[in-house]
DNA sequence: GCGCGCTGAATCGCGGTTCAGTCACAACGC
DNA sequence: GCGTTGTGACTGAACCGCGATTCAGCGCGC
């Protein structure tokens, strides 16, 4: 329904047609440069290389733009995450992948970065609504993870998972926010990601054996 | 200049007569249940039992009611956080005041931690060019509670005092997110606080005596 | 020709902002 | 005391610009 019918290829034009990702990819930047409301639409449609009425025809409305474009994107991330937190046998370990993982990815994207950290709370709709969705489901995703590794033994099992996983999320979240609005020094998400998986990982360590 | 000039006792009128206070404290809820930009000004004069035409007697735009109110709750918070880090003596004590003072705050104010939370990354102008005034100041106060640590040799040295104060904000904010725009269950707050704390001075901790 | 994806100028509603009045009160002269 | 007048905080209906959305065409490929 959000899709167009189908062909779309256009012989002549060498940029491969998928106009709606095009759109997306348009969007990202541009909401990362402005926010979402002082993005004009039609500023996206000439970022995309579009008409300003195209995008209606991909998206129901600016909101639902803002909306396809979090649906995507964290849609990928779970995928990622899942596949890499099975691909981590420890704990631990996968707690640390699993920071520097995130990190690491928004690392390539800046734009990206501060359109999650920045414009994921701009629409309250899209907070309130849709967010306890897919967010919700990013965070369970999270929680597991500590729960598992508290019933192995391998953390703490004195702190709640989803007190964790909300922290950790948080870290995370205004680690990029802050890197995404000042300088975003090269290589600064990715170091700081390591950091903060030394100090979450001894944080989290069963208690040694004095507390 | 924003304040008007003088008198303004209404005899017969009960309430104080701040009607600063009073719009401002009606924009904390109102933004808080709408968002800043779904919210109308209209909203806020009724909410404060004013006319529309009142706010813009003590705020210059709609802005600048927002702006104003980071000002005014910022300032307070610093101030509280800067006489208990000076009533603490200990680093660690210091970092577990800071993180329990915080949310134990907020835990009563639901609304300004939303709007906190939520509100600061909606005007992209507020977080670009104003937040980057408080809200340096507000991480550089945390950054410095943890070098100061370091430096005593109570926390662990070899993590950038920034980075930990960016994964505190996170922290903070992350959890007081999901608790404001979840169920807020009473004592949520103050529970995560705790525990936050103790993952967080755990991982601090000097390395132990094994890496 | 025809259908379809696309265009982009025009529309239309919304809501921030303005400003001409209103009103309560204080100051003053008597 | 008591009318008169000045002051300025406050009001709220109307204005006006803006920008999301629409839709009447357009032209390319078949």
């Amino acid at each position: 329904m959000t899709e167009p019918r189908f062909s779309a290829r256009r012989r002549d034009d060498a940029r491969a047609g998928d106009k709606r990702e095009r759109i997306l990819r348009a969007a990202v930047k541009v909401f990362a440069r402005k926010g979402f409301y002082a993005s004009r639409v039609s500023e996206i449609a000439k970022a995309a290389g579009v008409a300003d009425g195209t995008i209606y025809l991909y998206f129901k409305s600016k909101d639902e733009l803002l909306t396809s474009l979090f649906e995507d994107r964290i849609t990928r991330l779970l995928e990622v995450l899942r596949r890499e937190i099975d691909a981590v046998p420890s704990g631990p370990g996968r707690v640390r992948r699993v920071v520097e993982l995130q990190l690491g990815l928004l690392e390539g994207e800046r734009d990206l970065a501060e359109v999650i950290t920045v414009n994921l709370r701009q629409s309250t709709r899209l907070l309130k609504q849709y967010a306890t969705k897919r967010f919700t489901e990013y965070l369970d995703l999270m929680a597991l993870v500590i729960a598992d590794a508290q019933h192995a033994g391998e953390l703490r099992a004195d702190v709640s998972p989803r007190i964790v996983a909300r922290a950790i999320f948080g870290a995370l979240d205004g680690i990029a926010l802050t890197w995404a609005l000042g300088n975003a020094e090269p290589g600064g998400l990715t170091r700081a990601g390591t950091q903060l998986a030394d100090v979450l990982l001894q944080g989290l360590l069963p208690r040694p054996t004095a507390a």
